[in-house]
DNA sequence: CAGATTTGACCCGG
DNA sequence: CCGGGTCAAATCTG
């Protein structure tokens, strides 16, 4: 092959998956100014505009711009897309299936002990995707339901790392994760890396939260926000913003792995849920640079709200909450955290 | 019995 | 090669 062509293959890659994301941005973008909008015109007036708005109207157009970009670069290169086609891939098995490595003896999975070679651990790492850390005195944090799903001892380190997941991964595709670790320094501080954005419906795993919440700051709204966007099949990542650091310290925000993940396997393409979630601001950033490396300025995703909160979350205890990651302690919950 | 957790196995990637 | 992330059978719990 002509190391060149690969090479520009490679970067019309990036540049549509850049292109991709920025449509899905620009698309939540569209949702919430125009969820605002609304309220604000009944708030001021007391009667809804029927006027067009000029807001949804440019970012009509931007899309519009996007899309076109898009399938312009797509016609050239037959890169997989993942427009809005991410979601409706998501058939609740994708993720409990382990995209069969092994050339598909998906018939008799399930078998160990000794045998099962080959099998274990059939899976591709997630690389790319938005990660952040926080620094919390609580775990559970965030509102969303989780589901232990590994701990490992860390080199070291003096406590384990426990791997959680989203509870709706097998059955909506979700697949934000997060990694908990108790903090040497201050055991009673977890440092939770949030890898990955929801993609569930995050209406349902706010009723699981039944405690007022004592942030205070329109959690109603925003979650009423939330599921109307998520019912309309697109990735809520922005909401994560808010949903996720009432009362934690970010570490790091914005880090991303970024390392374009269909380069390796490209039967793979973007079939898994959404692999466009990711950060906007990095996003751009990244198709800057590549035209023209002289963007550095970051933008910071979390604003790093330091309220006290505590509320006691409905599924799980503090009790159980810090034997959870006591090794001597194991857990016994019996839902997500 | 269904769903969650535990934990050893397994593999990826640095 | 090895640490860390994930899988999945076994086990637990309500």
């Amino acid at each position: 092959m002509d190391p060149n062509s690969n090479n520009t293959k490679s970067i019309k890659r990036k540049v549509v998956d850049q292109l991709v994301q920025g449509y899905e941005f620009a698309t939540q973008l569209q949702l919430l100014l125009s969820h605002q909008h609304s309220s604000h015109y009944i708030d001021q007036t007391g009667v809804v505009s029927g006027d067009p708005d000029p807001v949804d109207e440019l970012i009509a157009k931007i899309l519009s711009s996007f899309h076109k970009t898009i399938s312009v670069l797509d016609s050239c290169d037959s890169v997989p897309m993942a427009v809005e086609g991410s979601q409706n891939a998501s058939r609740g098995d994708d993720l409990a299936a382990p995209v069969s490595c092994n050339g598909g003896d998906s018939g008799d999975s399930r078998k160990r002990l000794g045998v099962g070679k080959g099998k274990r651990g059939c899976y591709t790492r997630k690389k790319r995707w938005h990660t952040w850390t926080v620094e919390a005195s609580r775990i559970d944090e965030d509102k969303y339901a989780w589901r232990k799903y590994g701990q490992k001892e860390i080199l070291n380190s003096k406590f384990p790392r426990s791997y959680f997941r989203c509870t709706h991964k097998p059955t909506r595709g979700c697949k934000a994760t997060k990694l908990v670790q108790k903090q040497e320094q201050d055991p009673s501080l977890f440092q939770i890396t949030y890898i990955g954005h929801h993609t569930c419906n995050v209406s349902d795993q706010t009723q699981a939260n039944t405690e007022p919440n004592d942030h205070g700051v329109v959690m109603d709204s925003d979650n009423a926000l939330v599921a109307t966007i998520a019912q309309d099949n697109v990735n809520e990542n922005i909401q994560e913003q808010e949903n996720d650091i009432s009362s934690l310290i970010v570490v790091g925000a914005g880090m991303v792995k970024e390392e374009d993940n269909n380069n390796g396997d490209q039967n793979k393409n973007y079939c898994e849920g959404s692999s466009v979630d990711g950060d906007l601001s990095l996003a751009w950033q990244d198709v800057m640079m590549m035209f023209d490396d002289h963007q550095h300025h970051q933008n910071h995703y979390y604003q790093g709200e330091t309220s006290t909160a505590s509320h006691q979350f409905s599924f799980i205890d503090n009790d159980q909450l810090f034997s959870l990651f006591d090794p001597y302690c194991p857990y016994e919950g019996t839902n997500a955290i």
